[in-house]
DNA sequence: GTGATTTGTTTACATATGTAAATGAATAGT
DNA sequence: ACTATTCATTTACATATGTAAACAAATCAC
């Protein structure tokens, strides 16, 4: 919890009413590996904090292929964002990678935080900026760099994940096969 | 002005009062063809919202090379979101492709905006919303669909924009050569 | 500890897409 | 109207990356 606070009051400064408030929503639970805390089709309703552990987000092509697009490592919030703004089911699933420390809350009761609390509702702009930006720092990285240079950006930006998970799920994420990904590591040892 | 009411109407309710103030922030601009909005390593300023004409966003990776990104077709927002959130440098430029009509205000003016009127606040997080499912529905498009999928989409997300730009913008966007392209126009023909 | 499963690497091959250059068509400028 | 540019297509070729399969290494289950 004292996680919690300290990264919200990295978005924006809250009132120690509204904090109560809204912490008050928010119950613990936990994930087991492979276990799902959204799945594509479904409608989100929940909003997670993920205190402890590692959490991917992929999307399922039409063949059933998966492709990661995000591994969360806490702290940080989770959940299916765009399905529960727009209120359409999930395109996305995440699922554990390991065991993970969450805490869960239901979005529409912090919707009707935002209509009482100002402050609040501010923190809900600014992560949904933050949001946005995070994006925008991804697709850069989609367009402009090779999967060499994504792979190296990957390991500076998720230090120690590598040693963590299978390779086929960094191949995935960097958009490559684990074929490729196995030529590359072996083109940057031998330099 | 109208479609500028109406297009924020469908964000979310604003009181009379908020809206005028809103609007009284805003100021008209034109851009010619070719002209830019925002350029890379600058600072974002402004906001604008572009009445009429299109607008490319393009990234320039290190041997100068374009990548559209966006094609923005008015009446939507324009601006280096991005940059004007983090304030840090634009990594994307804005360039017209037509001749444009905008209302352009300083987004720090809107920001103070928000401290006194919970409603502006609201619609500016239901539009950073909003940008986000924009971006995840394009990443979505990049990651899990090949680039004759994506042509047929742009055809149906632009209609008539192709008739009106150059066809290596297109092949820009859909990260691909306009040789390429131009294969897949072949092929779709013939069938 | 032993066998079974999962994971990572390598090989050979196929294929999609980029590059460069030539040609043709369309557009713009004077 | 004529010329010069810009733009789109096509060709030939190079290359990066995927596919499939075999093998090796690591990890897990019991």
């Amino acid at each position: 919890m004292e996680d919690f606070k300290k990264f919200f009051d990295g978005l924006t400064e809250v009132s120690d009413q509204s904090w109560s408030k809204f912490t008050a929503l928010f119950k613990p639970d936990q994930l087991v590996k492979g276990e799902y805390f959204i799945s594509e089709g479904q409608l989100a309703k929940n909003i997670g904090f993920l205190s402890s552990g590692v959490i991917r987000a992929f999307y399922r092509n039409s063949e059933g292929e998966e492709y990661n697009k995000h591994f969360f490592i806490g702290p940080c919030f989770i959940g299916g964002y765009a399905s529960l703004i727009t209120q359409k089911p999930n395109q996305i699933n995440q699922q554990a990678l390991t065991s993970c420390e969450l805490l869960v809350a239901k979005y529409a009761d912090i919707l009707s935080l935002y209509q009482e609390h100002q402050d609040l509702e501010r923190a809900g702009r600014v992560l949904a900026e933050q949001f946005f930006v995070q994006k925008e720092t991804r697709e850069i990285q989609l367009v402009l760099m090779d999967a060499d240079k994504r792979y190296e950006i990957f390991r500076e930006e998720f230090p120690g994940l590598e040693q963590l998970i299978p390779q086929y799920h960094i191949a995935s994420f960097l958009g490559i096969t684990p074929t490729q990904l196995s030529r590359i590591r072996k083109k940057m040892s031998s330099k």
